[in-house]
DNA sequence: ACATTAAGTGATT
DNA sequence: AATCACTTAATGT
């Protein structure tokens, strides 16, 4: 993790421009520190406190949920111009997190200290407009998740899984195996080895060891 | 060449 | 769909 000193508020300009009040981009820059994290570096772990709140400027952030019995599950992608509604709760009842943040990749983001959060929706139209957005935009999403676990679609959930990888990573092309795809879905090895097979005969994608290539 | 790790396969429940 | 036992293939030392 490393700090860094730049400007902040040009970032927040191009990457949130629905913060439209200049009011609310300087006190984003006055209270908000820039932070980066390498790929795989832990952000926040189980059972930590969150005072913080991030904003992601660039990269992309792996969420994951502990389950019962040790298993990982994980619920969603942090991109550029998100936020983690997540911890927007999880400060607020002074919780600890049930969720541990992991960089997908190298990432860079403003981390804001949650008591601004609750104070700028009062202050900022666009901001609460913002708080808003996110949690429903992730209740949808888990929804669907939901959903498609509920109903065993692991063949869709592995191919929403990799399109959102993509997208994340910003390539076509995703480094992983896939006994650590199984453990992103909480399914078995060979589960994911013949559903990608079956992916790519259907022409949706060609496989490589350690590498995954999605096809438009 | 050998060991290790990733991936593929078939049988069983 | 999970688990097991095993094979095959790729990669590192």
């Amino acid at each position: 993790m490393t700090l860094e000193t730049s400007n902040i508020q040009p970032l927040v300009k191009q990457h949130f421009p629905q913060f439209s009040e200049p009011l609310l981009q300087e006190a984003i820059a006055e209270h908000g520190k820039l932070l980066s994290f390498p790929s795989g570096q832990i952000i926040m772990d189980y059972d930590s406190f969150i005072k913080e709140v991030p904003l992601v400027i660039k990269g992309s952030i792996k969420v994951m949920r502990e389950g019962q019995e040790g298993n990982e599950l994980l619920l969603y992608f942090l991109n550029a111009g998100e936020t983690c509604s997540v911890s927007f709760t999880c400060c607020m009842m002074d919780k600890r997190s049930s969720i541990r943040t992991i960089a997908e990749d190298d990432t860079t983001l403003i981390s804001l200290p949650i008591k601004y959060v609750d104070l700028w929706m009062n202050q900022f139209k666009s901001w609460r407009n913002f708080v808003m957005l996110s949690y429903d935009a992730r209740i949808m999403e888990l929804v669907q998740t939901l959903d498609s676990v509920a109903f065993h679609k692991l063949d869709q959930r592995l191919l929403s899984y990799l399109q959102k990888k993509a997208q994340a990573n910003q390539s076509h092309t995703i480094h992983v195996t896939h006994q650590e795809i199984a453990y992103d879905l909480n399914a078995s090895r060979e589960a994911i080895s013949r559903l990608l097979k079956q992916l790519e005969k259907a022409g949706h994608l060609s496989l490589e060891r350690n590498k995954v290539e999605l096809r438009a």
